[in-house]
DNA sequence: TATTTGACCAAGA
DNA sequence: ATCTTGGCCAAAT
């Protein structure tokens, strides 16, 4: 019983459609879902059933902040920067440059 | 069904 | 600049 038509599942869904190298925000996110549950959005990712197969690291707050991470901050950083995003002090380098605003999904 | 919680955000002090 | 407060909405209990 795979599919779900679930919040969850449409979060991961669009996240998916971000590119590498880029970064989106909770925000951005669920605005694109045509709902304001930025806090939804981080608790869907925080089950992250889909976990390597949807890009939750490229995902941060919308201040240009770290965000949260479930395998604790340094992993997020880590598969960040070898996507070229670089982390500085907790925050994301050239933030306005390598964020992504989502495309309302379908 | 109602209450609580959360990988958030924005505004005010 | 930091800290507090209120608000948003889905998922878990």
């Amino acid at each position: 019983m795979p599919i779900k038509n679930s919040f969850s599942e449409r979060c991961y869904a669009l996240l998916k459609t971000v590119p590498k190298g880029k970064v989106t925000t909770y925000q951005s996110l669920a605005h694109a879902l045509g709902t304001q549950a930025y806090r939804a959005v981080g608790t869907a990712l925080h089950h992250n059933p889909y976990a390597p197969n949807v890009p939750c690291h490229r995902v941060v707050n919308a201040n240009g902040d770290l965000g949260g991470f479930a395998s604790g901050p340094k992993k997020k950083i880590a598969l960040l920067r070898q996507e070229g995003v670089l982390v500085k002090g907790g925050k994301i380098v050239d933030f306005e440059k390598k964020f992504f605003n989502c495309k309302p999904f379908k």
